[in-house]
DNA sequence: CGTTATTGTTAGACAATTCGAACTATAGAT
DNA sequence: ATCTATAGTTCGAATTGTCTAACAATAACG
């Protein structure tokens, strides 16, 4: 067992580090320790302390007063961790239809509790639920309920 | 804002042993430390030292060698947990289909981590899913993915 | 080249949570 | 009443993650 990715042994906080580099990565090329300290909302003395550990776990590369880039294993957690996110927002905003926001703000918490199946389980049901359309039903802030979509047939 | 119940400002640790602590009350009529121990996990000493924060902040009766109890924001607190564990429990297993064991570990995690619109939405949409006969699909295990149950008309 | 502004690191402190080991209270049996 | 088993507490110590303040390296400009 265990082979998803060994999100099991890296904490909730060096997962949020490794998001953070990835995303600053993809925006910028190469992430910089200032940037992941914005990104993250702490201090620059924290990101050093976060990225020792990360490397040392063999996440990301890094040496003193370089570049910061993830290395493969790094990037497969944060993918993996992107991907929790990614079905989280879909679920939360096209099924419960909740706001933008709320839906972030949660998936991100979220995705770091959340195991395979689940994510899978998630997967197939949002697929199903936006694909039927004989079945739509959806939050109506009118009524403040859940019900069958009028443009439905 | 933040009515709710003031879960914002209790870790997630300490509304761990409010919820041991609330179930075993309901088991048993009363708590001991060696139970809250042995629901939570950790060893006695961690214990007190958790009833001791807890008791600082009003949420639990605690003297030493004495009975524990909790107090009415205590109760409140543990039962708003309980109702987060509910929904998700439902929402995992009846939804989902997900098995009883996934659902409750994955409820636990998460119940520390949804906020009131999130419950509400969960449970608007558990109940019309419940309800709604004709529009029922769920997980087969047999194709590995959602499908209309054979047994709707 | 040098001086300065920015960026990154180190060191030390603190809060939360846990543990194990040693100690103390309490309760039950004789 | 006393003695022992169980239950509960106290006391360091370790870990994780955060901060501030002081220091060091790099880069940028003239």
């Amino acid at each position: 067992m265990e082979e998803t990715g060994a999100l099991n042994d890296i904490s909730e906080t060096m997962q949020m580090y490794l998001k953070a580099v990835h995303a600053v990565q993809a925006k910028k090329g190469a992430a910089r320790v200032t940037d992941i300290a914005r990104e993250v909302g702490v201090q620059k003395a924290s990101v050093t302390s976060a990225l020792k550990t990360l490397s040392s776990r063999d996440l990301i590369n890094y040496a003193p007063y370089d570049v910061i880039t993830l290395t493969d294993s790094g990037r497969l957690v944060a993918e993996e961790l992107d991907r929790r996110y990614g079905i989280l927002r879909d679920f939360f905003e096209t099924v419960l239809g909740v706001d933008e926001e709320t839906a972030r703000t949660h998936s991100c918490e979220l995705e770091h509790h959340m195991e395979e199946i689940l994510y899978e389980r998630l997967v197939g049901f949002v697929e199903y639920y936006q694909n039927c359309t004989t079945m739509k039903f959806r939050w109506d802030p009118s009524i403040g309920g859940f019900c069958h979509d009028p443009e439905d047939v």
